[in-house]
DNA sequence: ATCTATGCAAACATTTTGCAGGCTG
DNA sequence: CAGCCTGCAAAATGTTTGCATAGAT
């Protein structure tokens, strides 16, 4: 994969030692949709790489997201984190847990329309849309 | 305080009991621009009743979420409070941690457009920009 | 008088840290 | 072969829970 190997390549070139945990972890968080948690991350990984610890995972978030990486939501139940660093909606779904991505264009327009008229520098921003999704919205009632 | 005296209306009438700590919990968080956390919250309350445990704070907290009476915000160092549930803006300053509310009339717009494009029933939204506020970028150079 | 809400302390879940040794560059 | 990175275990942090009792209705 093609974005791996440049991010490898950008972290080695910044003097960061490309260990087989880093890049099992960046493997998997890049071609995840799913956003897991840093305990799912973990559980994944050690199936084709028993040692790795998840203080490491840890640790390695941690770098990731510094280096704008990744991105960490916070939710009740803990951190989940999301490769997709581009500005996207977070879909949140209440009943099963998925969390989708979607674009839109809305969201620039608002960003530095609010950051126009807060005076706020802007690092960033997060939103996120809470409610059911069309499949659980299916399966009978939602509770 | 008139929205302080129908809060309280509404739940003597849903039959939860009306005791000094949770007046004092409501007093604090209706009437505070600072998103408090639960930790900050206790310290200020228990100047005045200084029997009122944290974990009163957050059953009461707890509570208050169920009624949607507050809103809870994850951030890293905890969970934070807010006592605005209308539809608005979160602009965290990563410096000084103060957050400001704003409103903006493009937040309903993006998120009933996301609604539609997505098949989710929503519940709710929420929208945090993170950057320097207007003064920290004042005192001199961000870090 | 009833039964909910409180305070305390212990339990819990998640994340962070210190350190000795291993592996990358 | 120098020093960053790892795994382990312990610690730290933030939040929840169980229980006996105080207190609201």
């Amino acid at each position: 994969m093609q974005k791996l190997d440049s991010i490898i390549a950008g972290l080695r070139k910044d003097g960061y030692r490309i260990t087989p945990q880093r890049v099992a972890i960046l493997d998997y968080i890049l071609s995840s949709e799913s956003h897991p948690s840093a305990e799912e991350l973990h559980e994944f990984i050690k199936k084709k790489h028993p040692m790795v610890s998840l203080a490491t995972v840890y640790k390695t978030l941690e770098l990731l997201k510094e280096k704008n990486l990744v991105r960490e939501l916070k939710f009740a139940g803990g951190a989940r984190y999301d490769a997709n660093v581009a500005r996207h909606v977070n879909l949140v779904c209440v009943s099963c847990g998925r969390i989708e991505d979607m674009e839109h264009s809305l969201l620039e327009q608002l960003e530095s329309d609010v950051a126009r008229k807060s005076k706020y520098s802007v690092l960033g921003s997060k939103f996120e849309l809470y409610g059911y999704c069309s499949q659980c919205q299916k399966e009978k009632l939602p509770r």
